[in-house]
DNA sequence: TTGTTTTGTTCTACTATTCAGAACGAAAAC
DNA sequence: GTTTTCGTTCTGAATAGTAGAACAAAACAA
């Protein structure tokens, strides 16, 4: 076993308790959640506070996760070396198709939106960067999902509910593509494909969205093809990067 | 002094500093720069890794953030106690203008958006939650420094270089409101309010943004007593909140 | 190639820090 | 008014982090 800090370790456990909550918490309530004595847990936390990390509600008495890694998060958002490669490709998947271009990631049972792309042109939705999704609600999670390892895919599948996945995957599996005319919710299009590193293992996917009233049968082909070919050159293009994230 | 965990605290810088980087840096380079024994730094990198907090290229042996911070920095913002309490304001604004409403708060030089609120109509420029900018490139930067501690205010028009920033900062005093008909780069409007809690300290602004072709010196008056007064009940409608985070 | 420097990693004895439970007053709850 | 829960401080004992040396493997220079 490697030699480690595990008193750093369980303070990010606290503060990832602390965030998990959502609102101001006690000492005591915190202290139950992580199963840790009180002592122990009053004393992560002023270092979690010292460093700016959570703030101190006076009058409860409670704490709760300050904006710091709110920023952070953004920044590492921005620096995150996927993205850097990414953008590129995607900028010109915007000018080929003229609609909004994403690349996602897997994480755990979501997809995270780490780069996005859009048109100069007015657009009714926009998607944030690192907005988290659940893979079965897009065609992006649908087209990475259906290109990965057999056991990685029947984990995620084990899981989830939504009856007619099974189908959008066999037929996402065939095309090689994921194809969504109408989504059930918002009204856009979307079209997706795997990206897979040079061993041909899958890293994310990559794909377009925009209206629904643009979904045209005739224009379709194009945009397939434009799809297929930016999930293709996304990473022979930057080979120089790691095979990616060694978690999730 | 109290007593706390200085082991999570080295942690959390060596994190920050990883951060900061914004591209994968190797253990030596790292400890250089935290001024800590490579020994050191190496096990806390390793803790590090075991949370999911930082990646490790293989290739290169360099350390860099995962989307873990992207994530819980999501979160933290959206269960964030201020955007509770100010995303019912924010509403009622976009109501009553038409125009996407926005709440900063002022961190280091830079204001962060916390809250935003847009109109369901199509929108051209989108605003993503804690965006970070400079206080001096947006009104609602200007309105928030206009009503700062004279001493903080100071501190701040210290470090800028914005020649006319002093003229807007004057006039939005004496008006209450920060206007700007034209953004320099983006083609939009803004209006912008302090807001204040209780004790008449500053903790925020509030604003509205839209596109410059809207801003109508007839509608004007209108627009900015919708400003002023959201300014105003922002938090005497919500007096059960504390005075707001102590660090920053 | 060869020699030199820098890198990442492991090991060690020393020491400082965290641990866990008890104890406390102050609020809350009953 | 009593009991329970709360946040906080205090301990000795035990553990975990410290800093420097040592090493092989890369990277670099000549």
């Amino acid at each position: 076993m490697v030699k480690m800090d595990s008193t750093l370790l369980k303070g990010l456990t606290l503060l990832e308790a602390i965030v998990a909550e959502g609102h101001p918490i006690g000492i005591s309530a915190l202290a139950r959640r992580v199963d840790l004595p009180k002592s122990n847990v009053h004393r992560s936390i002023s270092a979690l506070r010292e460093g700016g990390y959570v703030n101190f509600d006076a009058e409860s008495r409670r704490y709760y996760p300050s904006l710091k890694l709110a920023q952070m998060g953004r920044r590492v958002n921005a620096g995150f070396p996927f993205r850097m490669a990414i953008l590129p490709v995607l900028r010109e998947l915007v000018a080929a198709t003229g609609e909004s271009a994403h690349f996602v990631l897997l994480d755990g049972d979501s997809v995270v939106f780490v780069a996005n792309a859009r048109p100069d042109t007015t657009v009714a939705s926009v998607i944030p960067d690192s907005l988290s999704l659940r893979w079965e609600d897009t065609a992006l999670g649908v087209a990475l999902v259906s290109a990965l390892p057999p056991e990685d895919r029947a984990r995620l599948l084990a899981r989830t509910e939504t009856p007619t996945i099974r189908d959008w995957l066999a037929r996402t599996e065939r095309d090689g593509i994921a194809q969504l005319p109408r989504h059930a919710t918002r009204r856009i299009f979307e079209l997706a494909a795997p990206v897979r590193s040079g061993w041909d293992t899958v890293i994310g996917a990559i794909g377009i969205t925009g209206p629904s009233m643009r979904f045209d049968d005739a224009k379709l082909p194009d945009r397939i093809s434009a799809v297929t070919s930016a999930a293709r050159i996304a990473f022979t293009a930057h080979e120089g990067l790691s095979a990616g994230p060694d978690h999730g």
